[in-house]
RNA sequence: GGCGCUUUCGUCUAGCGGCUAGGACACAUGCCUCUCACGCAUGGAACACGGGUUCGAUUCCCGUAGGCGCUACCA
């Protein structure tokens, strides 16, 4: 039963926040070791040492408990297979290089960057390969005693694979169908550098998927290229016979214009690109984050999922459980998506208003106090039934539940705002005020506000009662102009609600405000 | 430049030889209404182009064009 354990990993390199399009990376990978009752591993790949950012990983591991997609083994989860960071694996790289280096299928380069450099300069397209490598200085084309002496002496080198060219080499993609490119193209790969003991990705790649088991590499696009490398160095090591299949996601593209989607684009239209806000250690600048946003992880992770993918029908609001079923690589799309912030603030929309009332009460409490306002419970509660009742929560005659009108829970202060802060002032431009407040609206409201000192049971219910039977009597439409004195803008609930939330003391102030101010 | 991947409404996509080319986001209009929304209804909107294969191509094949990626001692 072990062989077919169906292991994937997501190994993302700790030089800075996750990017969304690895996030999503991750999510594939999830969705399919939970389908099929596999594993998914957190690798962290450190090979290099010089783009190392302290606190990366403590980011990455952080954003996944946020988003609720959950590893089985690897750094900060354990397992049978480590260490899972690849700093940690020098010998065990050490090991494989030798072995490579003794069948001949690699070899010693001690050519420097700046030879190199110069090197590139000089000829066209230079590629360091079957054509080229013997006019290097390299094992191949030193004795083995200076190969030695310089080694002894401590000069840096790299191990180079050594490519046959001439060779089709197939990549079966379980997304693409087979691949094939010629090994003529392929250029002797730096497998591992001697400056720092380290392998290069490529390496560590093959020898960790192959010592942890893996049996699908779900990875992006971009790493198509180099996927014929990677089979032929499962040939070299002897292991092609238990080879993982592979699988090319579809890159993640600016919104607008051209090119995959980057840091920058966030910044420039306003949405996250990380799924939490980062402090960059150096440079001390703040990238913002889907969490800090007001995004739910449930919303991010549905968005995300539909962007390269999609169950076959119609649904798209679908749980981290119903993708695990639904999940399928062969309908993975094949060409690249633009990334649509506006549907995802949609999404959060849908499920922002999937929430219970206690679940807004803290966030929308958070909101206040950044306006400064300190309420008591008893008040937060009440507006945020009112807003469920009359914005948010919205059921139609038949029963059925409607979309609502927010996207984010910061949407809700101008929408509130008039329920803690009374109008300072009014805009006699607003198209709404021109309209509604007309020469007899003094006049009106005073005579309202009088009628309203009056009415003993203060309630919704109780004003209606008065109210409605005053206006029928009088032959007048008051609720606009009275939506002024107290909203200062054509927005908010009906009015009785609204005055009856704010008490008639305050109504009775807000209505004389408006008389004096507008007239 | 070379190599590879890719190409259906503005965007995400359904479609796996025969459909009035479907849905969602966004947009527009109307209805509802004490306002803003919500909701409901309606509407505009796509098979990149050229060759084949076939009785028949959005669908299969080949070109062309566009897009994307890779082309480091980065992942």
């Amino acid at each position: 039963m072990s062989t077919t354990n169906v292991r994937v990993r997501f190994a993302p390199s700790p030089t800075g926040p996750l990017h969304i399009g690895g996030v999503r990376t991750a999510l594939y990978n999830y969705l399919f070791a939970r389908q099929h009752g596999g594993q998914l591993i957190f690798r962290i790949e450190d090979t290099d040492s010089t783009r190392f950012v302290p606190g990366a990983e403590e980011y990455i591991l952080e954003s996944f408990r946020w988003l609720g997609i959950r590893f089985d083994e690897g750094v900060g989860f354990g397992g049978e297979h480590g260490p899972y960071r690849q700093s940690e694996r020098r010998e065990i790289y050490k090991e494989y290089v030798s072995r490579l280096l003794a069948s001949g299928k690699a070899y010693i380069a001690f050519d420097t960057p700046e030879e190199l450099e110069a090197k590139r300069g000089q000829v066209e397209n230079f590629q360091y390969d079957a054509g080229t490598r013997l006019q290097m200085r390299n094992s191949l084309t030193l004795a083995k005693e200076e190969v030695d002496r310089l080694i002894a002496e401590g000069h840096q080198y790299v191990v180079r694979f050594l490519i046959e060219p001439g060779e089709d080499v197939v990549v079966d993609d379980m997304i693409r169908g087979k691949v094939t490119i010629n090994s003529s193209i392929l250029d002797d790969k730096v497998l591992y550098k001697s400056a720092d003991e380290l392998p290069t990705y490529h390496l560590a790649n093959i020898v960790d998927d192959h010592l942890m088991e893996v049996t699908h590499v779900i990875r992006g696009e971009e790493w198509l290229p180099s996927a014929p490398l990677h089979v032929l160095l499962y040939r070299a090591f002897g292991w092609a016979d238990t080879m993982p299949r592979f699988a090319h996601l579809p890159l993640l593209l600016k919104p607008v214009g051209n090119g995959k989607l980057s840091k920058r684009d966030g910044d420039k239209l306003g949405f996250p690109v990380f799924p939490l806000e980062w402090h960059d250690p150096k440079s001390g600048e703040v990238s913002s984050g889907y969490r800090e946003k007001g995004y739910l992880p449930q919303a991010v992770v549905n968005f995300l999922a539909l962007l390269g993918w999609n169950p076959g029908n119609d649904q798209e609001m679908m749980s981290l459980d119903e993708m695990v079923k639904l999940f399928d690589l062969e309908k993975c799309s094949k060409n690249g998506a633009k990334f649509d912030y506006v549907k995802a603030a949609w999404f959060n929309h849908q499920y922002l208003l999937q929430q219970p009332d206690e679940a807004w009460v803290p966030r929308f409490d958070a909101l206040l106090q950044q306006q400064g306002i300190h309420s008591t419970p008893e008040k937060e509660a009440d507006v945020v039934r009112m807003m469920k009742q009359k914005v948010v929560e919205y059921t139609d005659g038949q029963g059925n539940k409607k979309k609502r009108n927010i996207s984010f829970v910061s949407d809700l202060w101008p929408l509130t705002k008039f329920f803690f802060v009374a109008p300072a002032g009014f805009d006699r431009e607003d198209k709404f005020i021109r309209k509604n407040w007309t020469e007899t609206s003094g006049a009106e409201m005073k005579a309202l506000a009088e009628v309203l000192q009056t009415v003993g049971d203060f309630s919704a219910e109780g004003q209606k009662q008065v109210v409605d039977a005053w206006v029928e009597q009088q032959g007048i439409r008051p609720w606009n102009a009275w939506r002024i004195c107290l909203v200062g803008a054509g927005q908010g609930p009906d009015m009785y609600e609204l005055s009856a939330h704010l008490g008639k003391e305050e109504t009775i102030r807000r209505m004389q405000f408006a008389i004096e101010t507008l007239g």
